[in-house]
DNA sequence: GTGCTTTCGCTACGATTCGTAGCGTAACGC
DNA sequence: GCGTTACGCTACGAATCGTAGCGAAAGCAC
């Protein structure tokens, strides 16, 4: 989770489960105060830890949200509802639904714009919630070819432009639809996006 | 641009190249800056206004970079290419080129997710942003109509969220891969993006 | 020209937050 | 036990915040 990962292995070590309680105290201050009202100060109180362990483990803001906002991915699942539509649809109702979470809407949006200048935090993003996301797309295709209703890849290069323009339709669609315009992504939605995306899919690969 | 319309009509007058130097200074702090490191006070600097000029205009950094960033919008024209197709590879272009701005960049996405704890916020975006890029997409859609492209509209309630749909494809996807996978929208992804959305379009609305 | 009104630039202020340093104590491996 | 590291706590200088008060400037009405 942090950048400590080949840690030291002697000395008293880290409090798991005060990692637990600053992820958990850093979603409920989004919720509460959003991201320019966080304090790494008050993030500290409601953990229940001081202040500088809080420093000692994240090096600012940012990578604090960035952690404690990519735990809230950890329930994504690639539904086996039968058909390639229905595992989309699955799919994307579970990401509308996390995005529906205030403390998402907050802090992604928020370090992705501070990504923008920053490299590192951008690396971590992609590693903690992109590709985890992006693993979804993937299944659901390898699923979908097992099934027969896709051919079987041929050009690695263009399969892998495939998924990244899916991947960028689907959860841009979503995170714009959730938090630009400020409408929810129910199952009306959702169903009427996915027709529109797989129908579009099918059409332009057999051009 | 600010909140007041309807102005007084004595006294000393609001310097307008006052706003136009405080807004470019905007644009200027976000790409050396941030969002982050974006202050007031050096905003005022910059600009060569006195900081208490800019506290009786603007509430606070949130309104200020939403009008600052919404300048940039302004050049959003509908081209006429000759087709429907053409049309929107042309606005998505446009809207990927003002993406790739640093100060659009890095002011949008914070903007946005501070707009998901303040609903005049977010109806300021609406105004300034928003209707401005949805207005293309109509716009689009009745040229296409009246070139016999796309079937004249019937069902006003399904028009609206065909459009609505539309906007969140469009923007959602151009915003995800600019911001978050952080990849270019050049003319080749814009091309392939614009047949999917077409087809499924055309596919989705004759089913 | 003379007032009236509003904006402007400037300075100063208390309040808040930041990130770090220092220190003694607690918890683990050997 | 011993060494090592994490923890809680306190305190600190630095920076930013948003506001108040002042005199001067720039328009409009007459």
């Amino acid at each position: 989770m942090q950048s400590r990962t080949p840690a030291s292995r002697t000395g008293r070590p880290r409090s798991a489960a005060a990692d637990a309680a600053i992820l958990a105290a850093t979603r409920e201050a989004l919720v509460e105060l959003g991201w320019s009202g966080l304090t790494l100060s008050d993030v500290a109180i409601r953990a229940g830890v001081a202040k500088t362990t809080l420093y000692r483990r994240w090096a600012g803001k940012n990578e604090l949200v960035v952690d404690a906002v990519a735990e809230l991915f950890d329930e994504l699942r690639v539904p086996d509802r039968g058909s390639l539509a229905a595992d989309i649809e699955g799919v994307v109702l579970q990401f509308a639904a996390i995005l529906a979470r205030p403390e998402a809407r907050s802090g992604l949006m928020a370090v992705v714009a501070e990504a923008t200048r920053d490299e590192a935090l951008r690396e971590r993003i992609r590693a903690s919630i992109v590709d985890r996301q992006k693993h979804l797309v993937l299944a659901g295709r390898a699923r979908a070819q097992a099934r027969g209703e896709l051919p079987a890849e041929t050009d690695a290069g263009r399969t892998a432009r495939a998924a990244d323009l899916i991947f960028d339709m689907v959860a841009g669609a979503v995170v714009h639809r959730t938090l630009v315009s400020a409408e929810p992504a129910d199952e009306e939605w959702v169903h009427g996006f996915t027709r529109v995306l797989l129908s579009g899919l099918a059409a332009a690969g057999s051009a």
